[in-house]
DNA sequence: CTGAAAGCGCTTACAG
DNA sequence: CTGAAAGCGCTTACAG
């Protein structure tokens, strides 16, 4: 609002409604004496001359909007990026943000708005058509990042090109020589994880290289889903020479799983993980991974975040930043085999 | 604030202290002309009836006092678990919690107090007397999360025992047999690294064991630090058999060092950690380290600082949690010998 | 430096 | 279902 103009008072909206004072200040407080017609009209009007209650007043002016940041389970590397890169975003647009565990308490949302938030990001959340009829109801803008389900466009998301880093990551692999690459990965019903899983199917077929059952093992995004899913593979009468794993913490699981059966990394296995978080950089050896721009996407989150709360139109309900391979010291040729390209 | 008392109004402390309404709304909105007795017996009385000005009463009401949190340099793991505690005893609290980067902007406490934080809980932050004393006037408690400073009694601080970390991490090395252990640190002024160094020479001494100053070198709490310090001491005449890291991350850049001379963890170089974060579960080998509760310490803190928000005292201006060390895989005998205790 | 008085924005009990 | 009127909590221009 322009520093000058009056805030908008109920005196205001009274004579644009054509109502007494008393009429609209029922409305605001939602008591039930109001004609369906009149609090309809008036509801319009307080919008339109973005009233707000004296409750938020302050809220708004000295600190700018709140936004609301959930997560589910752990605060993971992943969850820390990301939130990084909404901290940073909002410090630039003077927003602040609130970060919570996901709650499903009866009227989350409406208790989120008398909070003051002016919208919600959602990391690692399940949104089901419930939550996102109490979101609608409350008036409060909803923005998921590396959504679980597919995009459904009544909600807006961030996210990355999880096929194309999936096709680079196997590509990587075929081009050291491997044939034998298998895919351990996060959820089935992930789209993110399908997304990567289809890509690493794209390039394999591309190259004629064939995928066996056994070699797809869908699982969590977790270091125990590496451990146990690359015990298994480890087992098998031809096991794989190359692991591409779903995200980081799966290949960290799977390269131990290797360390504990006497193989070396890269030298009798080369693993591939995803989200190029600070555990990649960190492990031994350091790991060739696809990189997800992390604190961009949690950028684009707030921003969009913000305009969404400030009612200005989105282009895309779903925006996807692109992801990029980092080779670091976890791939190399198979054992005996001479590359085949480089 | 119990459920049926009448909120306190202006009225009630000018009839408190005796004077008008109009001179007790002055105080409130700090206009000038008021005398300086009258404003001071004012305040105390605002404070006692914990009187709140409309502006902040709805954030008061609906979700409760508000905590900022705020972290210095990357959120990485040890930050991102201290955060988690706080979320976690927050929800239970009814507290909301906003995290921001550590900002030095003029009045940033003023500020934050007219935003409706009711406490600061500083992760990672340093905190020099100008800002102490700009918190103080704002009337805005501060928690230091594992101080970098001594502690000083105008600050609280919740902490872990760093000295009996370093102690116990130094005697499991010494016990398997090792004498040539290094200890490769964070910076020579925060306390947190002198406890831990203090407590390796502790331990070394206790056991007639020689402490040569090559072998003690200060850094960061980083992985850069553990790399290129580890190499500096493989570089060494005669190099250590064990390296007690100031950090997790510091063992991991170690680890990494020792991986690239071609040598193997544990039979070739033992390694211990600090801080216990998820790193140290996934690193290959798992990490022995120091494990420092950090979740109860957030929520130690978090507790700490809703208690000071609510004008109680606390009992002791320094808390500190126990350290456990947590034996996994990256800790054996040294080569060839055979381990004196067990 | 203080406070009586006017006034603002809002709410609510009640008459119609 | 509506609004005139009383009232609440607060602020402010101004007289003393």
């Amino acid at each position: 609002m322009p520093r000058n103009a009056r805030r908008t008072t109920l005196a205001d909206i009274a004579q644009a409604a054509g109502v007494s004072v008393a009429t609209v200040s029922k409305v605001v407080n939602d008591r039930g004496d109001v004609a369906p017609r009149t609090r309809a009209r008036v509801q319009e009007l307080l919008h339109q001359h973005h009233y707000l209650a004296p409750v938020f007043r302050h809220t708004e002016s000295v600190e700018g909007p709140t936004i609301e940041v959930q997560f589910k389970g752990g605060l993971k590397s992943y969850v820390a990026e990301t939130l990084e890169g909404i901290i940073d975003s909002a410090a630039e647009s003077g927003a602040s943000v609130v970060i919570s565990r996901a709650s499903r308490a009866p009227h989350w949302a409406r208790d989120l708005v008398s909070a003051g938030r002016r919208a919600v990001i959602a990391i690692t959340s399940v949104y089901t058509t419930t939550h996102l009829n109490e979101l609608a109801r409350a008036g409060l803008p909803l923005v998921v990042l590396d959504p679980l389900h597919l995009p459904d466009n009544r909600v807006n998301s961030v996210g990355a090109t999880n096929f194309a880093g999936g096709l680079a990551a196997t590509q990587h692999l075929l081009s050291l020589g491997h044939r034998r690459i298998a895919y351990l990965g996060g959820p089935t019903m992930a789209v993110c994880n399908q997304a990567r899983m289809h890509g690493y199917r794209a390039a394999m077929e591309a190259q004629g290289a064939p995928v066996r059952d056994a070699y797809v093992r869908p699982g969590e995004f977790t270091y125990e889903t590496g451990l146990l899913g690359a015990v298994a593979l480890l087992d098998l009468e031809e096991p794989p020479t190359a692991i591409f794993a779903g995200n980081d913490e799966i290949a960290l699981g799977a390269m131990e799983a290797a360390r504990t059966r006497g193989l070396r990394i890269p030298e009798d296995l080369s693993v591939v993980g995803f989200d190029d978080t600070s555990l990649a950089q960190m492990a031994s050896p350091p790991l060739t991974t696809v990189r997800q721009p992390l604190r961009e996407m949690g950028g684009a989150a707030l921003r969009t975040a913000l305009r969404l709360a400030n009612g200005e139109k989105v282009e895309s309900h779903h925006i996807e930043l692109a992801t990029e391979l980092v080779v670091r010291a976890s791939t190399a040729p198979p054992r005996g085999a001479t590359s085949a390209h480089r």
